[in-house]
RNA sequence: GGGCGGUUAGCUCAGCGGUAGAGCACUUGCUCGACACGCAAGGGGUCACAGGUUCAAUCCCUGUACCGCCCA
């Protein structure tokens, strides 16, 4: 006998650890049938579970479930990424709190380090995910440190660097002033920051003129190098060619002309800091053959004023600088005015401290010829993006980009496969000794740098797999069925996984990318530490068990729109597994389990046939919403059915006849019931898999390691859907729903019985009410069902179906004034509804052109309204002669 | 400044050319032997605004306003 509720933590570990037991999760590339393969995004190796991942996460796992189901074979591949900047900074902060560090220890002990770390915390995200009831091939995870990941990445970049598409280059990089790394352009976010705007005089070397700049920035001046104005600026014009003198440090600087330099702007005069400035850095480069423009670099890695900037500045922090080189300007009366000013501000995404260009060597991919064949790809449809619009904004991105810098400054991570001889030159190997053969047998030394974390992830699609080794996985799941991931990580992860694997593979990584939303907080704000309005998914599944938690997910996940997440949808999931539950129970209580050779196609009672209809249009639903990748769509469906359709509707139909129907009926009935029950278990696995799992194992006596987990996803015949059947419940259902309606408006007591009497009703009506007296007399709670001879009962209540009028003759109950009012009303919306359909029809155009069945439609819909005003009008006529 | 998305019931959101939907909240009534994490009945919307296309527009087009996000 099932418990009285269900206690979703105890069944939950039990139900996993059984799971991962069997083996069911593992891929079988030896295996012929179909495959589907899914790439999970690496979560970081150190981190915890987030909203983020138990959606990403979800979806992939309802996707993998359902596929499984479907006889495919399934590899969900999971893993973690190693997530340099992060995983480092975290160490480096534990090691603060020793006093320790990272420079001091050395890089071998501070890596030592990172790795006890790893291997401390390393196990809890995966095995949060087995709590969130996740089912990827375990057998395989990986990391993208492994000695066969970083194997690839090596590999990759002595290609890459040999194709030419790799490169070292001194170029402006963004700096991280925290870590003391270069980083991506990606990940710089630019802030509208309420900053000022300084204008300042530079007087000529000759004294003869003075010109004005201004700038947000005026610390940089420190490192000035020219001038520019735009060539048709005539205010400018004689003056190009001339020196301006940069007060305070007294550096003479030319004036150049610049189309850059936008007229209208400011003063029309942009002071150039080439080696602090990506805009600058571009006019330096276009002009650096006519005029010396130094390079001058300011800052120490940390951001402070280094040996190049005037000895009272050294050490200087740059946001003191630039307080102080504001001081003496004003002190040396060059300082014209201060204005506010709202202008964007780069900010590092994993530091949060304001990022400078900084002029230093670094390793570089050509990002943009890289990317030429990933637009081409989406254009062909080898991949389709998923919802659409996103194929647009990666052509654009795509179109724009920069070259990717793939060296940072940190320990953690894959060190660049580079060394360097006394002279500087570089030689990039597979390994040290390859290196020194090129060489020539020169001493050489490593360079110390490590690679983007992305750079190894971008690999994931085949690194995974085995390559650079041609292997029956690399064979069998490349390309992946489908990516499930953020669109938040389009350009940081997806284009590069494309442009790595069409570069090594020749083909697309994956056919499809299902890019999710992100989850919001109840109030559409980011989730953030900081805010402190982070929702803790094992909470939500401490409190209202995994499966609730997924179907949330599920059921919020509609395309093109971020998911606001509440406490209160949580619950309401809650609540429909123990709907779920208490129905089981109640099937159980009446013997209604999966009959072994029960047969839906031999069925004859009309209400098992319609609900057996029911059950497969739910599927056929399901099917389609998941294929489309509408998992609120296949999630509704599922909600609908199960609560609206079986608990609501079928199950109380069932009642009366389980107890007073006829033995053969009683045995259809329970055969059915439980064949439907054990359908919903099925169609709901995917997204609910804990409790259909314990449902299955107690409705009935299963066979040893038969589990949900491994059955067959249903399939039926559409002839299981007949018309007549749906359209005869669906005649019930109104019948029912009328009446308990107008004895609710009504005001007679729920407990009341009451006596019915049918008017008009055709001979079809009348068979079906005798067929299903006993449900309609205990649904609608009536006590007698007769068929009206000679005149209606004035004082009584009607309403109408169909062809037949209802009436209610509860004389001593009515309010007559109350009826009266209540019939007026639905004449009034009717007339008003044929008022509409009036309109429609008289017009000429409408007639003329709509199609034939809209016309139909239109025509019939009259009728029935004015059937109905005529039935209600006469109920309404004889009320008054009472 | 450029691009994208949003604006539908009190709230969160589906829908998307042919009589406006769900969940939650709300109101009313219910210990009808699965379930009060429940049952039943209800109230509530000129589908942001202004034009246009169409026989027909919440849905398509144009513009406006406001709100997000991305890029510069």
């Amino acid at each position: 006998m099932l418990e009285k509720t269900f206690n979703s933590a105890e069944l939950e570990t039990r139900h996993y650890e059984e799971w991962e037991k069997s083996g069911a999760f593992a891929a079988h590339p030896e295996k012929n049938n179909e495959r589907f393969a899914v790439m999970m995004p690496p979560p970081n190796v150190t981190g915890s579970l987030h909203m983020g991942h138990a959606l990403n996460m979800t979806l992939q796992d309802i996707l993998t479930r359902y596929n499984r189901m479907k006889g495919k074979d399934t590899l969900w591949m999971p893993g973690t990424d190693h997530a340099g900047i992060a995983t480092q900074m975290v160490v480096e902060r534990q090691l603060d709190g020793e006093g320790l560090k990272r420079r001091d220890m050395g890089r071998a002990k501070f890596l030592e380090r990172v790795w006890k770390w790893k291997g401390e915390s390393g196990s809890m995200i995966t095995s949060q995910l087995r709590r969130l009831g996740a089912t990827p091939d375990w057998s395989r995870e990986s990391f993208t440190m492994d000695d066969n990941l970083s194997k690839s990445v090596v590999e990759v970049f002595v290609r890459l660097y040999e194709d030419g598409l790799l490169y070292r280059d001194k170029r402006l990089v963004n700096w991280d002033p925290k870590f003391q790394t270069a980083v991506s352009d990606i990940e710089v976010e630019h802030k509208e920051i309420k900053g000022k705007f300084y204008h300042f005089i530079y007087p000529a070397e000759d004294g003869s003129f003075e010109i004005h700049i201004a700038t947000t920035r005026p610390e940089t001046i420190l490192a000035d190098g020219a001038v520019a104005v735009n060539p048709d600026d005539e205010r400018y014009t004689h003056l190009i060619g001339k020196n301006v003198v940069v007060p305070v440090i007294n550096r003479i600087i030319p004036i150049i002309a610049d189309d850059y330099v936008d007229k209208e702007f400011g003063s029309g005069a942009v002071k150039i800091t080439a080696a602090h400035d990506f805009n600058d850095f571009e006019v330096y480069k276009r002009h650096k053959d006519k005029v010396d423009i130094p390079l001058i670099n300011l800052f120490t890695p940390d951001g402070k004023m280094n040996e190049n900037t005037p000895p009272e500045y050294q050490g200087l922090d740059r946001f003191k600088a630039r307080e102080k080189v504001v001081a003496d300007f004003d002190e040396l009366g060059y300082l014209v005015k201060v204005v506010d000013h709202t202008h964007p501000v780069p900010y590092g995404d994993r530091s949060g401290v304001v990022i400078e260009p900084y002029l230093t060597d670094q390793w570089y991919v050509d990002a943009k010829k890289m990317a030429q064949p990933v637009s081409k790809a989406i254009k062909d449809g080898k991949t389709e993006m998923i919802p659409k619009n996103w194929e647009k904004i990666t052509h654009d991105w795509i179109e724009n980009l920069q070259p990717w810098c793939v060296s940072r400054q940190l320990w953690w991570g894959h060190q660049i496969p580079a060394w360097y001889d006394e002279d500087g030159k570089f030689y990039v190997a597979r390994n040290e000794e390859d290196a020194i053969k090129q060489s020539g047998g020169k001493k050489l030394r490593r360079d110390e740098d490590v690679l983007d974390t992305w750079f190894s992830s971008a690999l994931w699609p085949f690194s995974t797999l085995g390559w650079p080794n041609k292997t029956p996985e690399l064979d069998k799941y490349y390309p992946g069925t489908v990516l499930v991931t953020g669109f938040d990580i389009i350009f940081f992860w997806v284009v590069r996984m494309m442009m790595m694997g069409i570069h090594f593979m020749g083909e697309v990584p994956f056919k499809k990318v299902y890019l999710h939303a992100l989850v919001l907080d109840s109030k559409g704000q980011k989730m953030s530490k900081s805010k402190g309005n982070v929702i803790d998914p094992l909470t939500l599944i401490d409190k209202y068990g995994a499966d609730a938690l997924r179907f949330t997910m599920s059921a919020s996940a509609a395309q093109g729109r971020d998911i606001r997440m509440s406490e209160e949808r949580v619950e309401g999931y809650r609540n429909f597994s123990t709907k779920i539950w208490n129905a089981a129970k109640f099937c159980e209580m009446n013997d209604c389990m999966p009959k072994e050779g029960f047969d839906p196609s031999k069925v004859k009672n009309t209400l098992n046939k319609w609900i057996i209809g029911e059950v497969v249009n739910t599927t056929t639903a399901i099917e389609k919403s998941l294929e489309a990748y509408k998992f609120n769509e296949a999630s509704n469906a599922i909600y609908q059915f199960t609560w609206g359709t079986f608990c609501d509707w079928y199950l109380e139909f069932t009642k009366p006849l389980l107890t007073e129907g006829d033995q053969a009926l009683k045995d259809e009935i329970k055969g059915t019931t439980g064949w439907v029950l054990e359908q919903i278990l099925k169609l709901l696995n995917p997204f609910m898999p804990y409790i259909t799992e314990e449902l299955f194992a107690q409705i009935a006596k299963r066979g040893k390691d038969e589990r949900l987990l491994t059955a067959e996803w249903p399939e039926y015949s559409a002839s299981f859907v007949q018309k007549d059947a749906m359209d005869e419940i669906g005649w019930m259902q109104n019948f029912i729903s009328q009446i308990r309606s107008v004895r609710s408006d009504m005001n007679v007591p729920a407990a009341a019985k009451i006596a019915l009497i049918v008017q008009d009703a055709n001979a079809a009506t009348k068979a079906r009410i005798a067929i299903y007296e006993p449900i309609l007399k205990q649904m609608a709670r009536l006590s007698s069902i007769e068929h009206l001879s000679g005149k209606a009962p004035g004082r009584s209540i009607k309403t109408i179906v169909g062809e037949a009028t209802l009436i209610l003759p509860i004389a001593d109950l009515i309010d007559l004034d109350k009826e009266r009012e209540r019939l007026q009303k639905q004449i009034t919306k009717l007339q008003d509804d044929i008022r509409k359909t009036d309109e429609k029809l008289g017009n000429q155009q409408f007639v003329a052109n709509a199609p034939a069945e809209i016309l139909e439609e239109f025509r019939n819909r009259k009728t029935e309204f004015q059937q109905m005003i005529d039935k209600l009008s006469t109920a309404l006529s004889q009320l008054e002669a009472a």
